[in-house]
DNA sequence: CATACGATATATATTTATATATATTGTTTT
DNA sequence: AAAACAATATATATAAATATATATCGTATG
């Protein structure tokens, strides 16, 4: 028998509500197209243009689902004339990419 | 600039398939009933009524969240009796549940 | 003011969640 | 062994959230 990951001290109410924002955080993560922004940004900041090539996705794509992890804090933007910057602006995002990364891609 | 997290000689297309598989992964885990349930089992298997008394999910909706938990390779089963009993079966959750408790739950 | 860049709106399709009802499997009692 | 009961799974219907594509709009720059 493992030792619980999760302290039984931490009450089920108080489990729920851990799991509730784990879980917010899990879902803005868990979208191809999402992750693989992260990771380009991972690497420093990119304009629009930049993760366009980077990623071949299409650029109304592109802006809704920046827009969900603009909405969700977990990157922010500066504008430099015409383009616009993004940058990964929650900590909690580069450790989780480096987890993902020693998971799924093991050989790298 | 921080260094990439991701190898930059991961190409695109590899990038994209490893993004799939942990997105696969991520969305399993990214529902508050789910990732209780895989709290609750990383302390060692649990039969679903011991499930449904801890948690306070109803038991059609545990039924099928664990269904999904059983088609993702998540978990494994073993019968007694009447009860069904549920273990982790992949590593990689235990991995995560530590990550996540880290990031969320860090008075415990 | 024309053009480049990016955001927003809308429509549609798909997925996921939730509730209720029913079925299956196993156990116990007679 | 048949009947009654308990544990879990499955089916069905509906509602809600999410993804994807297309079109349109706003703003900044030259």
């Amino acid at each position: 028998m493992t030792d619980l990951v999760f302290d039984p001290a931490l009450d089920i109410e108080a489990l729920r509500e851990a799991a509730d924002a784990a879980t917010d955080f899990l879902r803005t993560l868990a979208n191809p197209d999402r992750l693989m922004l992260l990771c380009q940004l991972s690497g420093g900041e990119r304009c629009v243009s930049e993760l366009e090539n980077e990623t071949g996705i299409p650029q109304p794509t592109l802006s809704q689902q920046l827009a969900v992890l603009r909405r969700e804090d977990l990157v922010v933007t500066r504008r430099e004339g015409k383009q616009i910057y993004y940058r990964i602006a929650d900590p909690k995002v580069l450790i989780m990419l480096g987890q993902l990364q020693q998971l799924f891609c093991p050989e790298v």
